[in-house]
RNA sequence: GGCCACGUGGCGGAAUGGUUACGCAGAGGAUUGCAAAUCCUUUUAUUCCAGUUCGAUUCUGGACGUGGCCUCCA
């Protein structure tokens, strides 16, 4: 297949034209979640972007090796731990299985290998001793620090410089550390702690290091895509090159480096330390996996996306008006039109042409019904069949069928008599309990709101 | 303070050196007992200033504004 999928590079700041490793054959990685605490909407663009790269990827290469870590063990996970007066696992295993169905319900694919850092210690403790035979990092008191001076390329793909992030500072200072940007690699555990034995202390992994350690084992020193959100190229991914390039003596770690932008909510970025959270599972009770996958896809991965209720309802008219025209149906899409999710990812061009092969389907265009429906799914919608769309639009609505079923009847009386005064009094009735009914071609149909 | 991104019609949101998507909302019409749904038609835009150009919303410079990163964060 022919095709020039081109992506916009953070390390480079240019849109390029993506030329893989292996031709057949790609590797991606993307960051996963801490596994603290629900996920929020955040978290689920940054999955549904990069589910959808791999579906634009797979649809154009033979094989997409696609690896999404999940970070088990973390400060964050020992606070809540704590705080929840929980056991470490009890906190990441909860948290996994409320992500994973949120991946369900956002019906993203799911990735080659969900690799867990936890499983992961060994590799992150040799990599640290190598770093340190190689004079990368030291030890001091039972921690290991990653020396930034020791890389001349730091601060690359964050356009930052060691002078200007001195002068900015706002970081802690440990006062084991030769220099203030110096990240850890290993630290020591409290008691009671998760912890593990190494040649510096019982402790535990610094958070860079596992994303270096698991891209490398599952892809390989060096690799295609590397993505997360836009918040992660600071310290996070620059220090994973640090780390990365050093010990392997190379130039290069990911090739492409695919960042997404926030959700915001009234502007602001959805964080928090604000407390503006929505968790996925809220959005997606409340709207349903695909509506929210809509809106997530409604903006370019780059750019900021507000959440709002204007946002979500318009989502879900369009997704209600599109299953009017769901078929079970797998037409290929022509590269014509496939070309705009390939000018780095632009989904919201992509809905526009959905749209408009809605409305020439409409019209009774058979072709155009199938590619319709192909590219809806291409996208990761119509996951559920129509009437598993309806199905799920009863939850949450305590009204029986046998109920709305006999009030139509009422209606259809009273219209015979030409009651019709009657007959709206009964629509308005069962339209107050979100249910719609519509005559069309001499018959009552109803469906909920 | 350093760095980055963005500023498109009533709203959301693409694209483009000249013909100006797409969706929602609005207007008119078809249909309907009236609606809804659907179909047809249709109004409205590129923050400001300067430069390059035959021509800029698009390129360059500046101003103003908004948001983000520089500490954990998708």
């Amino acid at each position: 297949m022919t095709h020039n999928l081109k992506l916009t590079n953070s390390f480079t700041r240019k849109k390029e034209l993506f030329k893989p490793i292996n031709p057949k054959s790609v590797t991606m990685y993307a960051c996963g979640p801490t596994v603290y605490d629900n996920p929020h909407v955040g978290n689920a663009r940054s999955l549904v972007v990069f589910d959808t790269l791999f579906r634009v990827l797979k649809k154009i290469y033979e094989n997409v090796n696609y690896v999404r870590n999940i970070t088990d063990v973390d400060d964050k996970i020992i606070e809540a731990s704590k705080k929840k007066n929980k056991t470490i696992n009890e906190i990441t295993e909860e948290v996994t299985k409320i992500f994973h169905q949120n991946c369900k319900s956002l019906n993203c694919l799911k990735p080659t290998m969900e690799p867990k850092a936890t499983s992961h210690i060994n590799e992150m403790v040799e990599m640290t001793k190598s770093l340190i035979k190689k004079n990368f990092a030291y030890e001091a008191n039972g921690h290991v620090y990653f020396s930034v001076s020791s890389f001349k390329n730091y601060g690359a793909l964050s356009n930052k410089n060691l002078e200007d992030l001195k002068a900015g500072s706002r970081i802690e200072v440990s006062k084991f550390k030769k220099n203030p940007m110096d990240f850890v690699l290993w630290k020591p555990s409290a008691e009671g702690d998760p912890g593990w034995e190494s040649p510096w202390s019982r402790g535990r992994p610094g958070w860079h290091l596992e994303c270096s350690v698991m891209s490398e084992k599952y892809l390989g020193k060096q690799f295609d895509i590397h993505g997360g959100g836009l918040d992660l190229i600071f310290p996070h991914h620059e220090n994973e090159i640090a780390q990365s390039c050093s010990n392997n003596s190379s130039e290069k770690f990911s090739n492409y480096w695919v960042h997404n932008g926030f959700v915001t909510i009234n502007k602001e970025k959805m964080s928090k330390s604000l407390g503006n959270i929505i968790s996925i599972t809220e959005a997606v009770n409340k709207y349903s996996g695909q509506v929210v996958r809509l809106a997530l896809l409604s903006a370019h991965y780059r750019q900021p996306l507000d959440w709002n209720d204007k946002l979500l309802e318009n989502q879900r008219s369009t997704i209600e008006k599109w299953y009017q025209l769901y078929d079970e149906t797998n037409e290929e899409i022509s590269l014509e039109l496939i070309d705009t999710l390939l000018d780095d990812l632009n989904t919201p061009g992509f809905i526009a042409k959905i749209h408009e092969l809605y409305t020439k389907a409409n019209k009774g265009d058979k072709k155009s019904k199938k590619i319709f429906n192909s590219a809806c799914k291409l996208i990761g919608l119509f996951d559920l069949n129509k009437n598993e769309w309806e199905n799920f639009k009863k939850i949450n609505k305590d009204i029986s069928e046998d109920f709305i079923l006999k009030k139509i009847e009422e209606r259809l009386a009273a219209k015979q008599k030409g009651d019709y005064k009657l007959a709206d009094q009964i629509r308005n009735e069962l339209l107050n309990k979100d249910v719609i009914i519509e005559d069309q071609k001499g018959k009552t149909t109803w469906k909920f709101k």
